[in-house]
DNA sequence: ATGCGGACCTGTTAGC
DNA sequence: TGCTAACAGGTCCGCA
């Protein structure tokens, strides 16, 4: 479900309902996600606040008293704050039960996200250590796109979606972004040229964050924390628009596979 | 080091 | 209607 804008769109919703309330519980219905949920987790969150939700990459890190909960929403996740007296369902893995009388509900279906908890920095995760720049800091440029790609074989759209490269472009923005930039998405990474990795760079950015001002994309199902839809959707000029005419240029948006996932561009704008 | 395919899961939809 | 196959917003891991 979530690429960087619906991760950063969940953030934002919860956080004023999940943050300076006691924890006063955490219920796990389901602990088998993509790695086990740890069992220590419970005891230590129990009695404690959030007390700040930052993302790094698609990751949601919460900090509470001495660690820090690392939550990733997986493929089909999604975090909504309910009340107590909502019935949870088939897929609503676990909640975390606040003094306010709310819960903060993580369901997943296809179970692809987990669940961390780490007394250590962060940063050294080792799921989070080997991340490439944020797209919305300062790291992403079209220079180092360019330096990283030197020699690369491998098509640019996969190049960008590899998270040691650059975090948070998932299959949509990936999309979109080389569309805007008029890139063909399978051109070898390593015959792009410096000045396409910076119309590029400039594009991730644009584009991730108009996405983040229309609450993120809705494609079937995601909501932000607090029951929203994204309404990014109406944005999208290549991501499911096969057949359709290029906004740009009229020629037919072409669909291919790339990586095993869908991949959407214009014959005529990109190249 | 790079690049690729397979793996992890369930739900929905398209096609026969 | 029912069955099957393909596909879905991610990303880790192991192998060549």
């Amino acid at each position: 479900m979530p690429e960087l804008p619906e991760v950063e769109t969940t953030r934002r919703g919860i956080a004023p309902h999940v943050l300076g309330t006691a924890i006063e519980d955490i219920l796990v219905r389901e602990r088998r996600l993509r790695w086990p949920v740890p069992g220590k987790l419970r005891g230590a969150l129990r009695g404690r606040c959030f007390d700040r939700i930052e993302r790094r990459a698609k990751y949601l890190l919460f900090s509470a008293g001495p660690g820090c909960m690392i939550l990733h929403l997986g493929m089909s996740g999604s975090l909504r704050v309910v009340t107590d007296n909502a019935a949870p369902g088939k897929h609503d893995h676990v909640d975390f039960v606040f003094a306010s009388g709310r819960r903060l509900r993580f369901r997943d279906p296809r179970r692809f996200g987990s669940i961390h908890w780490t007394t250590a920095d962060p940063a050294a995760h080792r799921l989070l250590k080997n991340l490439g720049p944020e797209p919305l800091g300062t790291g992403l440029t079209g220079d180092y796109l360019h330096a990283r790609s030197r020699g690369r074989t491998q098509a640019v759209k996969n190049f960008i979606m590899d998270s040691r490269i650059v975090v948070g472009v998932g299959n949509i923005y990936a999309s979109e972004s080389l569309h805007a930039a008029r890139i063909r998405p399978q051109r070898a990474a390593g015959r792009v040229s410096r000045a396409d990795y910076e119309r590029l760079a400039d594009e991730i950015r644009a584009v991730l964050n108009a996405a983040i001002g229309k609450g993120g994309t809705t494609l079937r199902d995601f909501t932000s924390g607090v029951g929203e839809p994204g309404y990014f959707r109406t944005e999208l000029r290549a991501y499911e628009r096969a057949g359709e005419p290029c906004l740009a240029c009229g020629a037919r948006i072409r669909t291919i596979r790339l990586g095993q996932r869908s991949t959407f561009y214009c014959p005529n704008c990109q190249r």
